[in-house]
Formats: C-alpha cells, sequence, structure tokens
DNA sequence: GTGAAAGCGCTAACAA
DNA sequence: TTGTTAGCGCTTTCAC
C-alpha cells in the first residue's frame, strides 16, 4: 500500500517549468506533433520523466472537447442472446453520454461475409473512433478490418474471434474452452451413463460454434469414452428449423442421453421439451443466460448454461477502444470475459 | 440507438442565461447549498429540466480538486484470498492515482468484532470518503459504522454482509446462493452416490460462511436425501488446524462420499489429499479460486471451486463508494458479484 | 520553432 | 441572497 509519490502530482505546467519551455511546447511533445526541434524534445521528455508525470485524461479531453464515436456491428435475426446485446448497447450508450462517448449499432445478414464486409466498408471513416465485430472470419472481412486499421480506426472483434485480421484484441470467451466445459458438465451430470450425445450448433461459418464444437469433442472423447457424441445438427439459430431437426435427430440417435445446445436458438430446444413427452430426460447444456435460458433452467429443462456476460462484453469492447485510441494501456484481467457457469442455484438476480 | 438530443449538451452556462441568473447561482442549486431563495431555485431547476442538462463529472471534479480517501478493513491472516484481495486493492490503488482517487488497506485481528470496531473507530473522519468492511456483524461494529454514517462517510460491507447496520451496500455473492451452487453440483458429481458429505466451515461468527451452510443445507436435503450432511468442522480458515481435524473426522465419518470447503484455509485440505492415500477419493467442492486451488483444480483434487472476482469486488466497492459519496446513481447489473463456478476446464488465464 | 492567451465545464473564494 | 472572477489541467488558435 505504501507509496512514495509526491502527494502533488505534476502537470503540465511543472514540466514547461523545469524544461524551461512553454506549454503549447509541451503539448506538442506530449501529441507527439511536429514542429519541435529536437533537442526541445528531449528536453521535455526529460522533464517528464523527471517528474514522472501523468496525463490526466479527464482534462484532456474536456479541453479537447473531443466526442468517441465507437460503432458496434451485430448479426441480424432476433434471438435472445443478440437483443441481450443490444439492450445492453443501447444502455451503455445511455449512461456514456455525459462522457463524451457515442455508440451506434448496426445489423447485418448474418453468416454472410459479404454483407459484412459491405458494411464495414461502409463506415465513414472520418468520424469513427472504433469499431466492434461480431461475424464470420473471411478474406473480404479481412480486408475490411485492414482498412479501418490502416485509417487509425480502433477495431475488436466481439463473441467469435477474427484471429487472422489486424483487430487490435478479442473481446469474448474462449469458445474452446467453453466447449470443453460443457463437455466436463454433461459427463459429470451423465455419472457413467452409456448413450449418445446430440450436438446443436449454428453454422459452420461461425467461429464461435465451431471452436465450442471442437473443445467439446476433446473433453468427451478424452474423459468419457462411454458416450458417443453425434454428428452437429446445424440449427443457423432459427428456432422454427430446429424444432423441425430435433424430432427427427433424437429419433435416428437410437438413446440419446445429452443435448449440447452450442449456439443461439435454444427456443425451439425449449419448445421441443414442451410438446414431447420424454420417458427420461436428457441432460442439457446449453449457452448464453437469457430470460428463455433462465426459465428454462428454473424448470429443470436445462441442467447447466454456459454463458458470458453481455454487459462486460460491451463495456469491455468501449473501455478497449478508448484506451486504443488514446494510446493507454489496459488492464488484462478486467477484460477477460469470463466463462460463466449457472445452475438455476447461482442464476443472478 | 436513435436519440433525439441535441448534439451540443446544455452546461451551467446556458442554465445560468435560461434561468437568469449568475454561474454561482446555479452551482448552489446544482450542489444543493443553502442561502438561495426558494424562488430562485426553482427558477433553476425549472430551466435545468427544460434542457435535459447532465453534469459533467470530469469537469466537476477538476475544478474541485477532489481527492477521494476510501479505505478498505480487511481481516488479518494469510490466506489465499485475502491475499488476492489485498493484491486488487493494490493494484487498483496504482490505477486510480491518475484519477485522484486514494485507497488505503486496513488489517484487523480476524473473528474478532472489538478489534474491527475499534479499527472503525479509529479512522479519522474528516479525510475519509468512504470505508469498505470485511468483518462480523456484531452490535459494537453496527454502531461504528451508524457512527460513520452520521458523517457523512460511504460505507460498503465487503465479502460478507452487515445487513442490519446502516452500510450504504453489500458487496459481494448472495452467500446463500453460493452454498445451493455448492450442494447442487456435489449431488449431481455424486451422481446417485450414497454416503457421507463433510462441510468445512471457518468461524460460525462469519456471516459469509454461516450462509453457505444454510444453502448447502437446504439444496442437499431438498434434492439429495441419500447423501448425508456431518456437521461443520470448524476451520478458521487455518490450514494447520485443518490439516489436524480432518483425518479424525474423515475416520469417524464413516463413508465420506464428499467434502465441501466453505470458508478459505484450502492450504490444509490440500496437504491432507497430499498426505493420505484414499482409495476413491471424495468430490471435494472448494470456494475462491487462487493459485492453491487453481492448481487443486487442475490436478483433479478439487472438483469445482465457487468463486467470487476479487478484482471485481474492490472494483465495485471503489465505485459504489464513489457514487454513494457524489450522490450518483449505480448500475446495479454491473455491480452484482457473480457467483463464479470453474471446473479446470474454465478456469481464465 | 516557439510562446501567449483564451477556453473546455465546473467550482469556490470573495465581494456586494 | 446573489454575482464576479480566478482557476483546475489540458489543448489550441494565432502571433512572433
Amino acid at each position: 500500500m505504501k507509496t512514495g509519490t509526491t502527494l502533488a502530482n505534476p502537470t503540465v505546467n511543472d514540466i514547461a517549468r523545469v524544461a524551461e519551455v512553454s506549454l503549447a511546447t509541451v503539448d506538442r511533445v506530449l501529441n507527439g506533433r511536429p514542429g519541435v526541434r529536437k533537442v526541445t524534445v528531449d528536453k521535455v521528455n526529460q522533464a517528464i520523466a523527471d517528474l514522472g508525470y501523468v496525463r490526466d485524461t479527464a482534462a484532456a479531453n474536456l479541453a479537447r472537447g473531443r466526442v468517441y464515436e465507437f460503432v458496434f456491428i451485430l448479426p441480424e435475426g432476433r434471438n435472445e442472446f443478440l437483443s441481450l446485446l443490444e439492450a445492453q448497447i443501447d444502455a451503455l450508450a445511455d449512461g456514456l453520454k455525459r462522457e463524451r462517448t457515442q455508440l451506434r449499432c448496426i445489423r447485418v445478414a448474418a453468416f454472410d461475409p459479404v454483407a459484412l464486409s459491405d458494411a464495414i466498408d461502409a463506415i465513414e471513416l472520418s468520424d469513427v473512433d472504433g469499431v466492434a465485430v461480431f461475424g464470420p472470419e473471411t478474406p473480404s472481412v479481412r480486408d475490411s478490418v485492414a482498412r479501418l486499421k490502416r485509417h487509425g480506426v480502433a477495431v475488436v472483434s466481439l463473441v467469435a474471434d477474427l484471429p487472422s485480421s489486424e483487430r487490435d484484441s478479442y473481446i469474448g470467451v474462449d469458445n474452446v474452452a467453453a466447449g470443453r466445459t460443457a463437455a466436463q458438465l454433461m459427463g459429470r451430470f451423465l455419472g457413467g451413463r452409456r448413450g449418445q450425445v446430440l450436438v446443436l450448433t449454428g453454422s459452420m461459418l461461425a467461429r464461435d460454434h465451431l471452436e465450442r464444437r471442437l473443445g467439446f469433442d476433446e473433453v468427451m472423447a478424452r474423459d468419457f469414452p462411454a458416450l458417443e457424441v453425434l454428428a452437429s445438427l446445424e440449427g443457423r439459430d432459427d428456432p422454427e428449423l430446429i424444432q423441425r431437426l430435433l424430432p427427427r435427430a433424437m429419433a435416428a440417435g437410437g438413446d440419446v442421453v445429452g443435448i449440447y445446445s452450442s449456439a443461439a436458438g435454444n427456443a425451439g430446444l425449449v419448445r421441443y421439451f414442451e410438446t414431447q413427452c420424454l420417458a427420461k430426460k436428457p441432460v442439457v447444456i446449453a449457452h448464453e443466460l437469457t430470460p428463455l435460458s433462465r426459465e428454462a433452467l428454473a424448470k429443470g429443462v436445462f441442467d447447466a448454461v454456459i454463458s458470458q456476460d453481455a454487459g462486460h462484453l460491451v463495456r469491455s469492447a468501449v473501455r478497449v477502444m478508448r484506451a486504443q485510441r488514446d494510446a493507454l494501456p489496459i488492464n488484462p484481467a478486467q477484460e477477460r470475459i469470463r466463462i460463466d457457469v449457472y445452475l438455476k442455484e447461482n442464476m443472478p438476480e
């Protein structure tokens, strides 16, 4: 706890005095603006180092009258997780107005790389400070991201990473680990039973879904060889489609003792259980805590839900983009999105 | 996303102009200072409402030259969770220096109400804005908290609540729910096995431990009648003591298939498993993710860990105390501390 | 290349 | 009871 710092923090005035230059020059050096002799720059930097100066961002922004403009690009589609995410963006946007920060939200056709890169390309570079992208990674998307970066726009990938693009960072959970977690819970909850496990996925294009499946298979194969994991059912996050596909798959499987719903579109799954009357309900593990999955948990239809906090996701995205724009450091621990595990007992609220 | 607001936010100057008063008067009204006629107050408030004014906190703090002073009171004792908490306080303190916020940390004898209230009473009221208290609730502690509140100091309870005191809010998990979660996991992981479950607790004085036990018993009795929950082993968060008590309890139990370690002092538990060589390892559920419990999880000594994020805890405490001091609203969703469930698959890092 | 001075939105002496 | 004014730490014209 002890601090050896002088109590009064040094200011630009102190730097100016020590370096024997004017405030304007200090500012120029501080912000890397041209038009200062090298010797002067050195003098100022020396003073900064000597005094242990740290810039007061609040004061700087006040003086600048700076307004941050961030845009979120989300897939279209009315699934519960997306609604949650958008609600959080709206809520934060409201609170951030007093902090000179504007949030905007764009929706593009889901699982459609062209639509996504078109949307990114349509962004007016001049009045945007950062872009948060939730969508599939393809060459055209990579190019669009590269264009943003070339123009100094902060870019983060949201929920699903774009690892080979130039995005500044990824805001979301480690989806492979999330899949592993689901598998561990599935295996443990099944407690030695044998049988088949059905996996519901969204799209093979979606990196998050793919990674979850990877992690799930890995742990199932390693730790629970008595359980047979069936091929994925591609539900495209579409409740109707899922509800249609499910009965067929369940029948074909033979002895399905577990269902892992690794994507969105839980509504279809829930409705299936409402209409069917199964002798022995399989263990169900799903993703994302939403009003729908909460109810399913409470009623015992879902046994566990793996989730990521939507509020944290958007707050984190904004913090990271702002830090990136201001060339300020971030706190990695604070920005790490946790893989939340919910049983009916630990649901928040 | 659409906003109907005028782009240029109204400032105190606008209010002054519209209300036809001076800046000083506006400021007085804004800050509820006395010495303004009722009619004038009304005029100003009218203008504020009409313009939809929201105060720029950054500018206000800049002008005030305000420095927040917050103190954390933690129990003494070198257990891993406390170290984690203190490390987070130190880390945040460092980052907060540039935001005019000072954090201090006091340690008082654990499980000792008198020491705690003495420590609270010793706080210099004049130079403290808020106090975060982690300790047992007793009449003397309640009185000490009341004294703080009388002097306008913000008070939050940390980790364990002081519900009948006048603390402004509680920063920590719902410990009853945490206990319930532990029980659900225990029962599910045991998958129908019968036998006994040992509960390790810290102190009967510690509200958090008590509440966890309550929740644990509730769910075990309701959902897993085949499992017999034994009386608590009071380990006082002391690894040595725990290591001594454990073998006896295990032997006495007969057929212990599960251990719920509801408090700190996991080191003793881990050491016990290192020395003993059990035929069939019981399912172990512990609290708080620390370097020690991470390793135990990774090695399969612990099966699950219920936790609360130490970083979140202290950031939240600071945000809440600051908001309280500034009479500003908080975002309850952001301040809600989650009950984290960790398996070896979803450990962060 | 460098500096003087005004101003961002707000607060706090000090006058009146 | 109210207003005038200087100033928080930083940026930014506009001169020199």
